[in-house]
DNA sequence: GTCTATATTAGGATAGAC
DNA sequence: GTCTATCCTAATATAGAC
């Protein structure tokens, strides 16, 4: 029973969720997060016994934010539109609070799927749920009908890309102005509402 | 004046090309490049001197494959909406045959984003004229009115989330099922194309 | 729990023979 | 141009004192 909650553990994760986030699991270096943490890397051996426990710590954490319970709001009482504009300002609000999450998640799901599909798993993430709800939103023509998974790609690539792809967005649209970037990615949570909205209005 | 083209280098570019592309930068190793290409690695520095001068070759031009040039669509005499449709064929086709392109460009984007700058520079690569044919449409009203930035955000993520997010989809969606996968994959151009047009409908 | 010092291996790069 | 052998540094990991 430990009252002092010991927060050198937390340092260690704080340092190390930085450091994977931007470096990624190759990338990174425990001697980097050892001197963001403001310890020395023997200690960072002595919480978790190697780089990979340390990133699998990390990383299943990061996957827990980045795909939320979405389920929940498809499964509320609201109409199916509201619903889906729900889920868009949520998932956005999320990425603006974690703008590096897409990236890390694309560049270490397409190293290494295991992990990744370990985690899924274990959380008994499932899409069957919302497909159905979409499938029945098409049969009684609130919606569009399309084959359902194409939607649900089409609504988080809209929300996701802007944010994987920043970089390149900064560069090449608004280059040196940071204040205009972030303007611009706080819009799409209307743009990509609005877009969504007409693109599913049934024929 | 060479008669006789050397292909080692040609061995070396198409190993590099695949081992940077599954590992990126980091995860990359010169041994496995040399094995691939059947020779050995003080080879591979005859040749490229550094790894990251080896790196910098594959990287610019995959660059050039993820970067053609749109722009002589959009200036084509097609109609707008014609033009729009021509785009996400072409890119998704391109994507069908590189599919592991958009997370490696996305990877080392955001990795490292100066040699990606540098490239984008070099080839006077500009969103301006595409972004003046979509203002002009909307002018016109034979689009819907919206920041034309959006638009292109909007249409480059739908063609390439999916293939970035690849892992993903598989093990969610189509489960031990290649076959689904490239289906779905390949049924991308006419749902993007549908998607888009809906979304543009002008009010 | 935390440190210093060190072991160990991996991986990029070079020397030099052929 | 291509190889074998080797160098050298960086990076993960451990030993052991405090």
């Amino acid at each position: 029973m430990e009252i002092k909650k010991d927060n050198t553990e937390e340092k260690i994760i704080d340092a190390a969720t930085d450091v994977f986030v931007q470096k990624g699991m190759d990338g990174a270096r425990m001697q980097e997060i050892a001197d963001l943490a403001g310890i020395n890397k023997a200690l960072l051996h002595y919480y978790f016994r190697s780089k990979e426990k340390l990133f699998d710590a990390i990383f299943s954490k990061l996957v827990g934010i980045a795909f939320p319970r979405i389920g929940q709001i498809l499964q509320s009482d609201l109409p199916i539109l509201e619903k889906v504009e729900t889920v868009i300002d949520t998932y956005i609000d999320l990425l603006l609070k974690y703008p590096f999450l897409p990236a890390f998640i694309i560049k270490e799901m397409n190293r290494n799927a295991t992990p990744f599909f370990s985690f899924i798993e274990k959380k008994e993430f499932s899409i069957q749920p919302i497909l159905k709800i979409l499938q029945e939103a098409m049969d009684q023509d609130l919606i569009r009908k399309m084959r359902p998974e194409h939607l649900v790609v089409n609504v988080i690539g809209l929300c996701v890309f802007p944010f994987a792809a920043r970089p390149m967005i900064s560069h090449v649209a608004f280059p040196g102005d940071d204040k205009a970037l972030s303007q611009f990615l706080a819009e799409r949570k209307q743009e990509v509402k609005s877009f969504v909205l007409k693109g599913i209005q049934p024929e």
